[in-house]
DNA sequence: AGTTTGCGATACGGGTCCGTCTCGTATCGA
DNA sequence: TCGATACGAGACGGACCCGTATCGCAAACT
């Protein structure tokens, strides 16, 4: 006899924990606080410099006070959980504030240094990169969550300094993107010693794309 | 009863893979074959796109066609393998063409471009960046071995450029290189589908950077 | 009340891994 | 020939892990 007789219209068996609103659940209500406190015991192990493969489910339970049955009602694997704790992490993205191109790359590339400063981004960036490699639906998740929306704001203030005739129209854009984007990433993300603390290295960086570090005034500009 | 009779003056039981100056081996040698197949089969699994927590001894030892032992007779434990496999990886730098400086920056972009089309490079360029994080030992021979070399050689590349008046001088070295590199390196490294294919992609890059992307054909070049 | 579900804790089976050890065999120096 | 060492294969203990199941108890609904 299975025919649904007051609740369980949810979905399978896969609520995830943003349904809260399709069905009141009849028994005891699951704890938001143990929610919350996995979260935070994920970017603590984060942040305290784990690697992804030291990320078990055990150590996660072990660190939020939580029973490993806690997380198994809420996710059905260890990768389902890190895939939303990835795709919770960091979205606020800078919104673009009318100012010149120049400001608005200003802005884009502090927003990374800072984002580097971040233990928490930083770990996500770093573990982005190699772990992922071989675990293609964190990969994803990150790609679609963090990457590609950055990846667009860039363009579109590429496009728009294209189109304000500020930036050279004669280069493919996502070269642009790149070169303007590269430096910081090298240092936020490869470079590990590098210093990120000078709040004027986003201009010092954006300007020298903008100008070249080419030294003849005039040499091969017009190419 | 440790008397040392005749050989075994090596040094404790550490002599490695490179011993075979310092005493003749009473018994069998040890096999040649067998440390080529070894760290034949790590490669194989790197280019097969093993990540590092999945090169597990049994792993290696099975794809090498060799007795776990025979590892360990060599080794100490799993990672000063993968250190020397590090070590060894990659060493042919391009030596100093003399040529102009544009001409070095491309050669040293188009070295960067060519070897993130190779996967066993791609496979160390993206393990030393999460992994490597909690390994402290493999990390550092990498950088001892791999990044610090290639940052040398830009740097020095980058200063002759100044020293000859070909790039500008008002801006930190570091910064110069980063900002060359960068762009190079964000493609081979960080974004898994971009394109590499294109044998003037360096010069692109190169010249771009030189020139600016900036469009006022004489604007903030005074600074 | 009674029911249903969630909670932390913990035990369990099945798996992988590390590093050591033991086989029987092969290959070297003395 | 003989002792010493290497070899491939694999067993072993201990550790960790995953995902499930079972406790006794707590917190909601009917």
């Amino acid at each position: 006899m299975h025919t649904e007789p007051t609740v369980s219209a949810c979905g399978a068996d896969e609520d995830g924990p943003a349904a809260e609103l399709c069905a009141p659940r009849r028994g005891r209500p699951r704890s938001e606080a143990a929610e919350q406190a996995i979260f935070a015991a994920v970017e603590d192990l984060m942040e305290s410099g784990k690697s992804l493969s030291e990320l078990s489910v055990e150590r996660i339970a072990a660190a939020a006070g939580v029973g490993k049955a806690t997380i198994y009602r809420r996710w059905p694997n260890k990768e389902a959980l890190l895939v939303e704790v990835v795709a919770r992490l960091e979205s606020p993205l800078p919104e673009p504030s009318g100012g010149t191109v120049r400001e608005e790359l200003v802005r884009m590339v502090d927003y990374m240094r800072k984002r580097g400063l971040a233990k928490r981004s930083r770990w996500m960036l770093k573990s982005a990169l190699s772990q992922m490699n071989a675990w293609p639906e964190l990969r994803e998740a990150y790609q679609e969550q963090v990457v590609k929306p950055r990846r667009e704001l860039a363009r579109a203030i590429v496009r728009r300094g294209v189109d304000e005739g500020v930036l050279r129209s004669d280069l493919d854009v996502e070269l642009v993107c790149e070169i303007i984007i590269g430096p910081i990433l090298l240092r936020s993300v490869l470079w590990d010693e590098a210093p990120l603390d000078d709040p004027d290295l986003a201009e010092q960086m954006v300007d020298a794309v903008l100008n070249g570090v080419g030294a003849q005034p005039s040499g091969g500009r017009s190419r």
